[in-house]
DNA sequence: GCCGTTTTCGGCCCGACTGTTTTCAGTCG
């Protein structure tokens, strides 16, 4: 069982005991307990196999005891009673905007109502406004709610979301007299995907700054604009939220809305008990009832004898521990990357040619590139057969003569065939600089055989690189079923690199799994798998998502320069 | 149910908004 469905569990026993009444503090300690499970860096198996189930912040004896329940029979009686109190999904109610437990537990009571679909009829028909404490505008705005939840789930992928926010900000930061501008929230965090963008600024005019957010080129749509915030819908139905706070708090704002919300209370708590209370506006002493405000976010957490902690760290797993003992790593930044692994060009399904896909790499400051076009199964996309790639390597050779400042890597994307078997023979992978292999084909195989197929490419002494192990696509296409742990572990014995897909919509590794990655001492790369030229810029998404997996400069074998890289090659 | 520089009991993050009330309950982030 994994992660992310224990957690579902205790959310669902939280919302289970919200519904009872329980006492709050107990479905507190639930939902803590929940989320902790979910943003858990390792499958929370693991976890059970070594008993480490205690180092799991809120989770206690109790809770041990229904984990282990969960993991080795699949269910938990716990729940199962609990569920069986209610009629069935009425806890689902919980999941529209605006219905908490005491309205679910009216609505079943006095209608009958446990899903959407019912509260809809109910709300239409007028008995829902006749309610208790529920008159026309609270009907009416759970029916808009149940609408809402209807379309799509509005979360994007931050490769989408980066750019539209970029253009927003800079059109932003040269308005006379916007002073701050930050994003916050989960786009700060750099969290894979996004739901609605905060913005925050301090300004000298606020209302002028507003008029001018609402009237940038970019908004379809003004939703809501007043003195001190607005909010706009731009392309793509991306929702974005701007807020002019007050100068001298920004720091303490800027925090708070950036999250996450487990992080935060984490941080609350702790500050009680020391004695301060911690709140958007600042620190009050609960002795003294004095409040200092901050206007640097550095400083927020400096009073509260913390390091300053990056906000791709903010998840309430072990940061403000490392942030007491003052072991924050220094994170990895985009300026560290000293080459791209893994490109394509109009040889295969690229668009550039390969000198100027060289020329990019080299104006980005990088000191080498590897040309790996995709290997000849890839028949879509034109792949390399032996002859064609032997003309590569002569041509890549010629041009390493011609052009100075870069050194280009002859290499190849080799498909890794559905028995795991790579798509070109031994003989012509050894004469290349740089072997990437990745899954492009049989992707619904079962658990156990494609992670045996992916293991024997990591097994392969001529692969020093797997790319994309999980072939997820944001948004859409799930990850392949297979055993990351598994193929962590091995990859860490047999000195093989895992890719992290720079490539927006790939991601992959994910957040999670390159921690666990870094924990076990695997090789890591971060590679854009660049088609053009412009592709090259992915690098970004790359850095950012390692740094969510807490990695150095160090821990990326890419952020070595030429001569260190080229000798750690060979003993690749 | 969790947890500890107020430590095995007695607390538990904090503020804002909305709508329904007649002083505040419910919900949210």
């Amino acid at each position: 069982m994994k992660s992310s469905d224990v957690a579902k569990v205790f959310q669902d026993v939280a919302d289970l005991l919200e519904l009872k009444g329980e006492n709050p503090f107990k479905i507190r300690a639930y939902q803590k307990a929940a989320r902790s499970i979910e943003h858990l860096p390792v499958e929370i198996e693991q976890l059970v196999a070594e008993k480490r189930l205690g180092e799991i912040p809120g989770v206690g004896e109790a809770i041990t005891k229904k984990i282990d329940e969960l993991v080795a029979t699949g269910r938990l009686e716990y729940y199962e009673k609990l569920k069986a109190e209610f009629p069935e999904g009425l806890s689902t109610l919980l999941d529209i905007p605006g219905v908490g437990p005491k309205t679910a537990v009216l609505l079943s009571g006095e209608l009958g109502v446990s899903s959407a679909d019912e509260l809809e009829a109910a709300i239409t028909g007028g008995k829902v406004a006749r309610l208790y404490r529920i008159g026309d505008k609270t009907a009416e705005n759970i029916l808009h709610q149940i609408h809402a939840m209807r379309r799509e789930d509005r979360r994007i992928p931050i490769g989408e979301a980066l750019p539209i926010v970029d253009e927003i900000l800079l059109r932003l930061k040269y308005l006379p007299g916007v002073r701050n501008l930050s994003p916050a929230g989960s786009l700060r965090r750099f969290r894979e995907t996004v739901g609605d963008i905060d913005l925050m600024a301090t300004a000298d005019n606020a209302k002028d700054v507003i008029r001018s957010f609402t009237l940038l080129p970019q908004v379809k749509e003004v939703r809501a604009s007043g003195t001190a915030r607005a909010s706009v819908i731009v392309a793509g139905g991306l929702q974005v939220d701007l807020r002019i706070v007050e100068h001298d708090a920004f720091g303490s704002l800027l925090q708070y809305f950036t999250g996450s919300q487990q992080h935060n209370i984490l941080l609350r708590e702790r500050a009680r008990r020391k004695g301060l209370s911690l709140s958007e506006y600042g620190i009050t002493n609960l002795d003294t009832q004095e409040m200092e405000k901050f206007d640097d976010e550095a400083a927020f957490y400096h009073r509260q004898d913390l390091q300053f902690i990056p906000p791709e760290l903010r998840e309430g797993q072990q940061e403000i521990e490392r942030a007491e003992q003052g072991t924050i790593p220094e994170l990895l930044e985009i300026a560290d990357i000293k080459g791209d692994l893994h490109v394509h060009t109009n040889w295969s399904d690229g668009r550039d040619s390969i000198e100027d896909m060289a020329l990019a790499a080299r104006d980005r400051g990088y000191q080498y590139l590897a040309i790996t076009d995709h290997s000849r199964g890839r028949g879509i996309a034109h792949g390399l057969d032996a002859d064609r790639l032997e003309q590569q390597i002569a041509e890549i050779e010629n041009l390493n003569q011609r052009i100075s400042g870069i050194r280009i890597l002859s290499g190849i994307e080799v498909d890794i065939r559905a028995d795991g078997i790579l798509d070109l023979p031994p003989e012509l992978l050894i004469k290349l600089d740089v072997v990437v292999a990745s899954v492009h084909s049989a992707m619904n195989q079962p658990q156990e055989k494609m992670t045996r197929r992916i293991l024997r490419a990591i097994e392969n002494p001529l692969v020093d690189v797997v790319a994309h192990p999980t072939c997820r696509l944001l948004p859409g296409r799930e990850p392949v079923s297979v055993d990351m742990e598994v193929i962590l572990q091995a990859a860490a014995k047999n000195k093989t690199a895992l890719e992290i897909s720079a490539m927006p919509s790939r991601l992959d590794l994910k957040d999670i799994h390159i921690y666990r990655a870094r924990e076990l001492g695997v090789k890591l790369v971060i590679n854009t798998d660049a088609h053009s030229k412009r592709h090259l810029e992915f690098m970004r998404f790359g850095v950012g998502i390692s740094r969510r997996g807490w990695c150095e400069a160090h821990d990326i074998m890419n952020t070595r320069p030429l001569d260190e890289f080229l000798s750690s090659l060979e003993a690749w």
